[in-house]
DNA sequence: AAGTAAGACAACCGCGGTCGC
DNA sequence: CGCGACCGCGGTTGTCTTACT
């Protein structure tokens, strides 16, 4: 390891690099032969690169038919658009892009896209993990609840059930790996880079509704945590706590 | 001014498909 | 049909530059 890249030359070939005397002999080449048969290169120019280095050198940075400069925010879009159809065919979104290559792409897309796309990955795991937790914490107080009811406990224990809060801090975030199905988020990326109307390169995916969207169903989940808890009603002759457990699921599970 | 993190981009690598022998 | 050479593609890595502390 440890190879940085520079004047390596592994089994005689160069690698890092390309000097302009090696693009020079490269043009040449290509100026006489056409393009292909990359491996005769070598042996035709004397010069001491593989071919497929030559091809990659070629079709990314010499041909004569590349377009230099940013991508502009028609081409940006036409990535955007291309790419939610095609994924990470960059070469077929190249196609629709003359003088821009699959390389050019694919790096921009990832400088310019991804990490946004991850942090709406990250919102939509953020979102995941609330929602386990709120499953997790809803089963655990059925579980008691039932536990109680079953075992006719005493109202002590029914007392020292956990709130909602205390059982937020402390509950172990666990939740299922990639149970929604990352396209999805991709998706809702896309629609929200597309539909914005101001320029896209300046936009930023709008995760915060989503965020907002669970927020609030935290809240109602805190609802219905405490609802579940303040129902338990007192027999009065009786004394014991009569729990009542909700009849059904609330409705967005 | 120096150190460091992040961004941008060129180049490499592995793999699979195609083609000619 | 099998095999090797070649090619193209997508993922990854390394280096350079710029911004920030």
């Amino acid at each position: 390891m440890g190879s940085s890249w520079g004047f390596i030359e592994e089994v005689g070939w160069r690698k890092g690099p390309w000097t302009s005397d090696e693009d020079r002999l490269l043009i040449e080449y290509v100026k006489l032969h056409g393009e292909g048969r990359w491996n005769s290169v070598a042996r035709l120019t004397g010069l001491r690169r593989n071919g497929k280095s030559c091809r990659l050198r070629w079709v990314n940075y010499l041909r004569p038919d590349l377009k230099r400069g940013q991508i502009t925010p028609h081409e940006e879009r036409i990535i955007l658009e291309l790419h939610a159809r095609w994924g990470n065919r960059w070469s077929t979104i190249a196609r629709s892009l003359p003088g821009r290559t699959d390389n050019e792409i694919k790096n921009y897309w990832r400088t310019h896209f991804k990490k946004k796309i991850k942090n709406s990955s990250d919102n939509a795991e953020k979102s995941r993990a609330r929602l386990w937790k709120r499953q997790q914490f809803q089963q655990q107080q059925q579980q008691q609840i039932n536990n109680q009811i079953n075992n006719q406990i005493d109202i002590k224990k029914v007392m020292s059930l956990p709130t909602m809060p205390q059982a937020k801090q402390e509950m172990t975030i666990l939740y299922p790996n990639n149970t929604i199905d990352q396209q999805d988020q991709v998706g809702f990326f896309y629609s929200s880079m597309l539909n914005n109307s101001t320029s896209i390169s300046q936009s930023e995916p709008s995760s915060s509704n989503e965020d907002i969207m669970w927020d609030d169903l935290w809240n109602l989940d805190d609802f219905y945590g405490h609802f579940m808890i303040n129902t338990t009603t007192y027999n009065k002759t009786n004394t014991t706590p009569c729990l009542q457990p909700m009849a059904t699921t609330p409705a967005f599970y």
